[in-house]
DNA sequence: CTATTAGATGATAATAATTATAAAAACTTT
DNA sequence: AAAGTTTTTATAATTATTATCATCTAATAG
């Protein structure tokens, strides 16, 4: 945890950003809810149990930092609000979504999965990839037989 | 075109919405864009075009219920607005997207690409796929070479 | 050390997209 | 034609996000 803060601190600093108080917690915050998909407002209520003082508009500007940097990526299920999702450490692409239409979960895949078919794209449509989304969306494990945990 | 339309009616019928005047005119306004990726303000002025006296509200109910009878798909590339996009008709799967960082511009892509991760994610991830979602951020052929077109 | 300056923050106002509400209109059914 | 249902319009309300600006902080120059 501290390491991976150590680092985001020399990230932030070689953009001559510096990790202010708010900012830590901020991130702090993201590495203690990885598997979550925070909304601004969820980071928001969560880095005030800490940082009582802390204001929405830092934690906005905070996560668009970090969305800047690469350190979070910024996804949208399409329920309204933004979500921040941080980035495995060294990871060269962003991971994928299993979002469940009966129970609303949201699971994570880290593989790849994508290398074929994105040198068909990179190929067929000329195109450079420089970022993807990709989220499938249908019945979790856990809906499917409830009684498997 | 007056076809699909006929399509969609007997779609709407099937479920016991009526065809509309606002809603076969907003339905116009997709076929004649289906290029486009619209949002629902894009769809709103173009409806007015025709069809003046309609209401914003009328077009968010109309592209609310074109989605929950697939026939539009609400898709967000993550710039703060829903956009609408006609589904090909009888088409299984949501098709894919190309967002050039450069230009803005979106191109589709009607082919499947996704039939073998598709199988490894509900064999390994024991999840019943209904619906994805799949977009490509990048640089397009046009801002990659200039002169080609 | 103090004064200066640039950057960051907090409170709040402003904006923008979307949804809710309620009265009027348009069809359907009786 | 009357009653009932659905849809629409206009507008108010809500929600997420961004902009503004006075204040604060931390680094730097004198």
């Amino acid at each position: 945890m501290e390491q991976r803060i150590e680092r985001i601190k020399k990230q932030l600093h070689s953009q001559s950003y510096k990790l202010t108080p708010q900012r830590e917690a901020t991130v702090r915050v993201l590495l203690e809810h990885e598997e979550d998909h925070l909304s601004a407002e969820d980071v928001y209520m969560l880095v005030k149990e800490k940082s009582p003082e802390i204001g929405l508009a830092t934690v906005y500007r905070t996560l668009e930092l970090l969305n800047e940097l690469k350190v979070v990526d910024k996804i949208n299920f399409g329920d309204g609000v933004s979500r921040y999702d941080l980035r495995q450490e060294g990871a060269a692409h962003f991971h994928h979504h299993l979002v469940c239409i009966e129970c609303g979960s949201v699971d994570e895949i880290q593989e790849d999965l994508l290398e074929d078919v994105e040198k068909v794209v990179e190929r067929d449509w000329n195109f450079i990839i420089k970022d993807h989304r990709l989220t499938f969306h249908g019945i979790c494990y856990r809906c499917r037989d409830p009684k498997s945990k």
